[in-house]
DNA sequence: TTTTAATCATTAATATATTAATGAAAATCC
DNA sequence: GGATTTTCATTAATATATTAATGATTAAAA
């Protein structure tokens, strides 16, 4: 019957540690103006010039339809551009602004800060190693949508 | 400079775990006609009589002001009823209607079998790591508000 | 080449998350 | 015991998640 306690079911696992990390974090977006997913898409552009809406959900794990309008309030605050592709006129391409670009220096530090500050409640190695079993967990990446999968077995 | 890599930070990692994990939970659930966090209230309410909302939030993981609106649509679905305490006329219990706990037995069997799945695709130890370490992040798990907390420091 | 299928961004509808605030009730303080 | 503070459930406003569907475009098939 009690093949698990639901609270310490995996999920249950993972929200909770969600629930113990996010707050420090969110607090800190919420300074500069920005929330969580606004701020997962100005991290991805900056280290990416230029990112198709596709590769941005995947990179930044927000879902294309709420994507959409992270997107466009990015773009209501001046943030962050749009351009259409010439080639693939479906497509569409985000960037950076000035702007959004010179945010970085000012939320990262912070944000670095946080976040060493939470590696060291844990020994090196066990953060290692949790990284590793959330790979297990997270199985093969699904290949990026935008590059040709079959290609390779067929 | 990369002290960390973004898409290996804790939260995306833990957020792609959820992303890889749930989606089939969500479709036994969605089976029966409940959204994921209904199923979680009715999975505290099936071992758990009668629950006050506060304790509900604290084991469902759900923030009270969403699970007013989770319990409402159970209550609408008749799943589950509210009842006022007389001892304390701020709190709302929720408890199982007959329809909830009926539930139980059609859909745990489905949920116990994706979740022992999931579990194959790891070695126990591994997993039970991975639960501890978890358990680290978490940090120490804040007192149910229900209990008074202070009575122990003071 | 014409038809068909797939892809991409987006919209739509509903549910939930986040943050702050509120009214009612209870506990605490003086 | 009455004023103050807490607690509890809830509302409010905005943002995001989820699922299905759509229109425009491109790729693939016949």
């Amino acid at each position: 019957m009690a093949l698990y306690e639901f609270s310490r079911s995996l999920p249950m696992m993972l929200y909770r540690a969600l629930d113990a990390v996010m707050p420090r974090f969110r607090a800190i977006f919420n300074e500069f103006g920005l929330t969580e997913q606004q701020w997962r898409v100005l991290r991805v552009l900056w280290e990416q010039e230029e990112v198709g809406l596709n590769e941005l959900a995947d990179l930044s794990l927000i879902p294309a339809p709420s994507l959409v309008g992270v997107v466009d309030r990015l773009k209501k605050g001046g943030l962050i551009t749009r351009r259409r592709s010439e080639q693939d006129r479906r497509v569409v391409y985000v960037v950076a602004t000035q702007e959004g670009r010179d945010l970085h220096e000012r939320v990262m530090p912070r944000v670095r800060a946080a976040y060493a500050e939470l590696m060291q409640s844990m020994e090196p190695r066990e953060w290692i190693r949790l990284l590793e079993l959330l790979d297990r967990v997270s199985g093969p990446e699904q290949p990026p949508r935008h590059t040709a999968v079959n290609e390779h077995w067929r």
